[in-house]
DNA sequence: GATAAAACCGACTAATGGGTTTGGTAAATT
DNA sequence: AATTTACCAAACCCATTAGTCGGTTTTATC
């Protein structure tokens, strides 16, 4: 195999376990022995690919953490149909993906901004700056709405799109503790609810 | 002094400090030592009050925890006046605290939440117990405010009771990185927009 | 003021953490 | 053929961890 390649491709099967216990143990209460060992790695290989463990951890936000946000949640509330009709089905897939999950533990961004609250500054700027990017790109896809005119003119747009992250984060959170189906459910009639009450009532 | 007296100081004086310590860096992350070094106590006398790290914190959920959730979130919307306006100061009020609090860290129930999911089942059922309590206390005040008028009556209480808590977690957990101000203000005129769809539109 | 129980001290243990270093090897690149 | 890249294995460093235990001080009681 190509030299850089095989470093791609090592990086890379490093970064997915790293993630995945991350996201499951929580960053400190996970040791690099662990991800090594479940790779059947030595340490030598890991210091040989990154500084320390704090660089292996934001070189996961940035290739596999920010990707998969874009992908849950970004990408499928870009183009010109109703934005509300966009928003609420792509949280129910997000949720129903999460509900599905056998081994959910939570919205990972938010997991992680509890985590590093207060520890680390440099983590924590880019984990805000993600979760930032998922907000501009919801009210831009409300005002957006407002231009068709699905969305009523009045809805305040910044503020209805960090109510829509604050209520998905807490019912990520709320959904780890087992009954996620009902949870789920009587959420997405909530968030329906509500956003009938955003809907332009001109243009039916 | 009396000495269960002096014992029951001893003890509330550790679960106050350590409280405010696993609140700010987190269970798993705050040493036993460095609780007792805050207090100028040593390990002996730790571990002739509480058998273990886990006991002590368990106590602390049952003393203080649980204790402030009532006082803060369910207490204030009992009563029979109107519940979505009872609920809604007493959210404002919640938020308004963590927002003058120099040392937030967000909700404390959720962060536990995340930081114990999937590692300690005995602690989770005590939190998520903790969790339950405020949402049926939710449940019966919207069912109260149906009954008197205040609520329509085709409002899903337990789905709108898990959708104030959903959202109340997350904008906790938005809270912590700075612009607590704003975010709170547009939080309020969210859940506001959303009380007032719900309101019973008969009896203004 | 003696006695015993309660409250507390702090050195110690065994284990674990992140991170470094060293010396070597096999394969790909030049 | 020489060199660089990508590892491995294991020892090592220093700090930190929950928990223990024998001993000491404080307090209430007789």
């Amino acid at each position: 195999m190509e030299k850089s390649l095989k470093r791609m491709a090592t990086m890379h099967k490093m970064q997915v376990t790293g993630l995945e216990l991350f996201y499951r143990k929580g960053y400190y209460n996970t040791s690099v022995d662990e991800i090594l060992k479940e790779l059947s790695l030595s340490k030598g290989a890991f210091y040989y690919h990154f500084k320390s463990k704090e660089d292996f951890f934001i070189s996961i936000l940035q290739q596999l953490v920010v990707r998969k946000i874009y992908s849950m949640l970004i990408e499928p509330i870009e183009g010109h149909d109703n934005p509300l009709d966009l928003i609420s089905s792509c949280l129910d897939e997000s949720l129903q993906m999460a509900e599905h999950n056998e081994n959910d533990y939570g919205f990972v961004l938010s997991n992680f901004i509890t985590e590093f609250n207060g520890k680390n500054p440099e983590i924590m700027k880019y984990l805000n700056d993600t979760l930032k990017i998922w907000e501009v790109n919801l009210v831009s896809a409300l005002q957006r709405g407002k231009f068709n005119g699905f969305v009523d003119r009045h809805v305040d747009c910044e503020g209805a799109a960090s109510y829509i992250i604050s209520s998905y984060i807490g019912i990520r959170t709320m959904m780890v503790e087992g009954s996620a189906t009902a949870l789920r459910y009587r959420y997405m009639q909530q968030v329906k609810f509500f956003f009938r009450a955003m809907a332009n009532k001109q243009t039916a």
